[in-house]
RNA sequence: GGAUGGAUUCCCGAGUGGCCAAAGGGGACAGACUGUAAAUCUGCUGCAUUUUGCUUCGGUGGUUCGAAUCCACCUCCAUCCA
């Protein structure tokens, strides 16, 4: 007897809230489901918070069912008031594709799209060219207004303004449902808990359509369309996790590099390790339970896993080895490591001067000089391990040890730097 | 379309002629304490060649020795009325 996918994703810690338990238990367990999850093109780079649906999704095609990937090439151009207090700034037909495509080639890296294992598919192909009258017509006299109102993604908007514009894009997601479950025969949408309100309405969206179309007016109560939504990873504050100082944490190595990845997951707070585990990795759950009831110091073996099995996932196995060593090295021996941040100046620009509060800069490490020498007066700037204290220091000859100079701001950022 | 109230630094929000780079809070960053955790306490938070200079308070013009503050016009937002 196979298990079923849903005591999985339940097990795992995924599911917030469905629209029918029982039965759709029960239709994952006796066939296979095309469900469908939405990715708005707002970025350039899937992050993390995408990586908890996307882990969903792999569960689920490695149990049979296959994942329709829909890339919100359309529904971008509106943008999702969910949760947002502001609206917001309206993206270029171009930028949108653009971010379109990077989605495409990311999600790749996840799920096979091979022999219709999964189907990606684009809602610019049927919202962009919808004729207004006929869509009211046809899916505007199913939503009413005043149940619109009501839900809980409009509650911030009802304060701040909430533009016709945004408040169609409820409609357009349902729709999308919709067209999924009519061309492909889509039973399921699943989405952050977030999505919750949008979700329901494509169901009944589909619901209504059915009931309109039938001969007699009814729909048989046993076969509707499903919605499932998953936690949200919230900080021990109720804060979103995946969002940094430096910003969002980006699946993109170009954008947040491995080892900064890794060192994300390797700093999570306590109370979120055994959740982070269940839902991020696939360790078994025997191990993500025993892992997670480690207490004290001895939850740092817990993080590591952690950091080095989604590091795995993402970036790949020699990654997440590369990542790992650096860290440890770092912070365990306070050695070097070649894995580590590395920033390379040239002998010349040594020789002419290269002053402490211009590297802090150059390597990010701190965003104005202003505020590099903010850090270095404050004491939370040190080379090759010795606090420097003038902000006027420049780099010497007789910094380099074993070839590179260690440069660290605070107790986490660190950086070698390379003179050649 | 009408009336009223608004637009301030990353966010919320005070400031109504010089003492304003702008109170307070949040967040972020750093220090102490720790376990590369949380909580707590302290510092800090426009930019620069840092006891000085430069740029900022929705936009554009104006008044003034001097404007975030006063005037005019414009743009956007909220509430009520239509």
């Amino acid at each position: 007897m196979e298990e079923n996918v849903f005591d999985v994703l339940q097990e795992r810690g995924f599911i917030a809230q469905t629209t029918h338990d029982e039965q759709l238990r029960e239709l994952l367990g006796k066939e296979k489901v095309k469900f469908y999850i939405g990715f708005d093109a707002t970025a350039d780079s899937l992050t993390v918070g995408h990586f908890l649906t996307i882990m969903a999704m792999m569960h689920m095609q490695q149990h049979g069912h296959t994942p329709i990937a829909l890339i919100g090439g359309g529904t971008t151009m509106i943008g999702d008031p969910s949760g947002k207090s502001d609206m917001r700034t309206m993206m270029t037909r171009e930028t949108i594709d653009y971010n379109a495509n990077r989605f495409k080639e990311q999600l790749s890296q996840f799920i096979s799209f091979d022999d219709g294992a999964a189907i990606m598919v684009n809602n610019a192909d049927w919202l962009l060219d919808l004729n207004y009258v006929t869509f009211l017509r046809e899916i505007g006299v199913h939503f009413s207004v005043n149940r619109m109102l009501t839900a809980e993604c409009y509650k911030q908007r009802m304060e701040n303004g909430l533009t016709f514009f945004e408040f169609n894009y409820m409609l357009m997601q349902a729709y999308d449902f919709y067209v999924l479950n009519q061309r492909y025969g889509c039973k399921l949408e699943m989405g952050g808990d977030d999505q919750w309100s949008n979700i329901l309405a494509g169901a009944d969206l589909i619901r209504r359509k059915k009931i309109a179309e039938s001969p007699d007016g009814t729909v048989p109560a046993k076969d509707p369309a499903f919605g499932l939504t998953f936690t949200l990873l919230t900080t021990s504050d109720g804060k979103k996790m995946g969002k940094t100082m430096k910003g969002a944490v980006w699946l993109d190595p170009k954008k947040t590099t491995p080892y900064e990845f890794y060192q994300y997951w390797r700093n999570i707070e306590d109370g979120n390790v055994e959740r982070c585990l269940g839902l991020l990795t696939f360790l078994p759950m025997e191990e993500v339970r025993r892992l997670g009831a480690l207490e004290g110091a001895a939850i740092n073996q817990a993080k590591e896993v952690l950091a080095y099995e989604i590091t795995k996932i993402v970036h790949g196995e020699e990654e997440a080895n590369k990542a790992q060593e650096a860290a440890r090295t770092v912070f365990a021996s306070g050695g070097v490591s070649e894995n580590m941040p590395t920033i390379t100046y040239s002998k010349a620009q040594m020789d002419a001067g290269l002053d402490i509060l211009s590297v802090l800069v150059d390597t990010k490490l701190c965003t104005s000089r202003g505020d590099a020498r903010r850090n270095v007066e404050q004491g939370g700037v040190k080379l090759n391990d010795e606090k420097i204290t003038d902000p006027l220091r420049k780099l010497a000859e007789t910094d380099i040890q074993d070839g590179s100079i260690l440069l660290r701001k605070g107790k986490k950022n660190i950086y070698k730097i390379v003179i050649e």
